[in-house]
DNA sequence: CACTTGACCTGTCCGC
DNA sequence: TGCGGACAGGTCAAGT
């Protein structure tokens, strides 16, 4: 699922709700891998702990604790935290959300507040985690030290963007922009619209680029995660944010999933691929 | 080390 | 309507 623009979306919905929220109970619903902790230590851990804040590194949810432990969560294709506040657990404002009562069928994880709230860790394939670990050992977890750097932080400039992606030299930059480790956060939403933005046909090779196309992809993936998160991210099937509305980003997408519809720039149609292994959306005349 | 492929799961859609 | 197969927004491990 969920690329940068919706984890951060999910962040900021989280930060505005549950900062100061004292955990009472936390357990999985039949779906150990989504919270594999054993029960003695949640207990240890996180019960009568408080929450202190909500961070996001790539496409990693934080949640720190007044413990000294973290929730660290990947909502990786299908995961969706939800935050529900009323005593009843239902749909809230049925209009404008996309999930119903909670917990539904999909619920793997359910933590719960000393003041009657919860939050729901739904996940229809079973891919996505919650783990509590020590916040000093976070920074050292295999993933936190491979990925790259944050595409949207204010110091991140086009010289590091170029860089990064010297050592993919003879992939393509399709495949290159999904590596974690070259930039965080990038998925198959944000690749496809970025070489898009940059008339960059995505079969070309990293090392092929120039100088000035690098730079034209570092401004398109900038302002096309500036404009997801904007949106509140992009809601195809699964995504919802943490008060489960979905994102309105896909009404501004100009190729993932619009093949068959024309180029909003040079009016060719738009086609599908397979192509590094995903769904491949782009315009084969004006990206070269 | 760089690169590709399959595995992890459940659900849906498409063609026969 | 039923059934098999492909596919779905992400990482990993294991292969070459």
């Amino acid at each position: 699922m969920p690329e940068l623009p919706e984890v951060e979306t999910v962040r900021r919905g989280l930060a505005t709700l549950i900062p100061g929220k004292l955990i009472t109970a936390a357990r999985h619903i039949e779906s150990p891998k989504s919270f594999p902790n054993a029960e003695s230590d949640v207990r240890e851990f996180m019960f009568g702990s408080t929450i202190l804040h909500v961070k996001r590194r790539a496409k990693v949810l934080l949640i720190e604790l007044d413990s000294g432990y973290s929730l660290v969560i990947h909502l990786k294709m299908t995961g969706q935290l939800v935050f529900r506040g009323d005593q009843v657990f239902g749909a809230g404002h049925p209009n404008d959300s996309l999930i119903g009562e909670l917990p539904d069928r999909s619920t793997r994880v359910v933590i719960e507040f000393s003041d009657g709230s919860k939050l729901f860790f739904n996940d229809q394939r079973k891919f996505g985690w919650v783990k509590l670990m020590p916040t000093l050992e976070v920074p050292n977890i295999d993933f936190m030290q491979k990925v790259g750097p944050e595409p949207l932080e204010a110091d991140f400039s086009p010289e590091q963007f170029r860089e990064r992606f010297a050592r993919r030299a003879k992939t393509n930059i399709k495949a290159a922009l999904l590596d974690q480790t070259v930039i965080a956060g990038v998925g198959n939403i944000y690749a496809d619209e970025s070489l898009w933005g940059a008339k960059i046909d995505p079969h070309r090779l990293v090392g092929s680029l120039r100088r000035g196309e690098f730079n034209l992809l570092y401004e398109s993936l900038r302002s096309v995660m500036n404009l997801a998160i904007e949106k509140g991210g992009s809601t195809d099937k699964n995504y919802v944010n943490a008060e489960g509305k979905r994102g309105s980003y896909m009404d501004f997408a100009n190729v993932f999933r619009r093949e068959g519809h024309k180029c909003p720039r040079c009016g060719h149609e738009i086609i599908k691929i397979r192509w590094a292994g995903r769904g491949t959306h782009y315009c084969p005349n004006c990206q070269k």
